[in-house]
DNA sequence: CCTTGCCTTGACACCGGTGTCAGGCCCTAC
DNA sequence: GTAGGGCCTGACACCGGTGTCAAGGCAAGG
């Protein structure tokens, strides 16, 4: 399979796909002609990248999971490194939600303080 | 005031200032130097780009409330064009709030599965 | 006069995944 | 042979607030 097959099938750009090989997330052999070759298994690899950064993942946070797919496991999750950069990213997420919330907590008291003048 | 000085009491650089004023949100008067010269109100109008900026407004969005400061209010969210951008940013931070659940959810499920899988 | 320190403008760097373009090679069909 | 389409590498753009550096003007004090 050549990059354009598998950037439509995955539903991205070849442009893409070479980024995460830059990244050493994928290892594509070469043909004669130097043209990218990859096998069906990288359709899954690629539809895990695309759902971990989907998640706010980092490319580097993707290697683990990645690793752990290739090792043959059913998932890219059940991988302690990979677990570990789960339990990483939901500490992460955690913050952001508290920042968040703080954030709607202010915007809300100002919208409310706007309503009480308006029938003071 | 020069901008040094403005600077150090709003806990910014004058690298800062000089960005707002280039973004429209200050206007200092110049010396015969050249040197911009702040009069003391610019104080308050400086901590509010910055909580404002802290909350996740950009520039563009601060206008408003500038202006609603400067035209003599009490604070810088009580005027129709600032309450429109409040609520527009209220909307967007619950539509990153819901994301964040999301995602949030996505990873406790799969640290849930691997404890499962730790203890078959 | 010389140093020191503040000011001025202008410009590049960052971050990170992707779009997009340039210039060129490879292969097939006509 | 040539037109078209896919591939290759390399590079710039984006976004947005800030850091940082360069090169130079201005003011005060030795």
């Amino acid at each position: 399979m050549l990059i354009g097959e598998l950037a439509e099938r995955a539903g991205t750009s070849p442009r893409t796909l070479r980024y995460y090989e830059e990244h050493g997330l994928i290892h594509p052999s070469r043909d004669a002609n130097g043209y990218r070759q990859y096998d069906d298994g990288e359709l899954r690899v690629v539809h895990e990248i695309r759902a971990l950064l989907a998640d706010g993942f980092g490319v580097d946070d993707i290697k683990p999971f990645v690793a752990c797919l290739r090792a043959g496991n059913s998932a890219g999750h059940v991988c302690p490194d990979s677990a570990a950069v789960l339990r990483r990213r939901l500490a992460e997420v955690d913050g952001y939600l508290d920042q968040l919330t703080a954030v709607r907590h202010r915007l809300q008291t100002q919208l409310e303080e706007i309503k009480c003048q308006m029938t003071p």
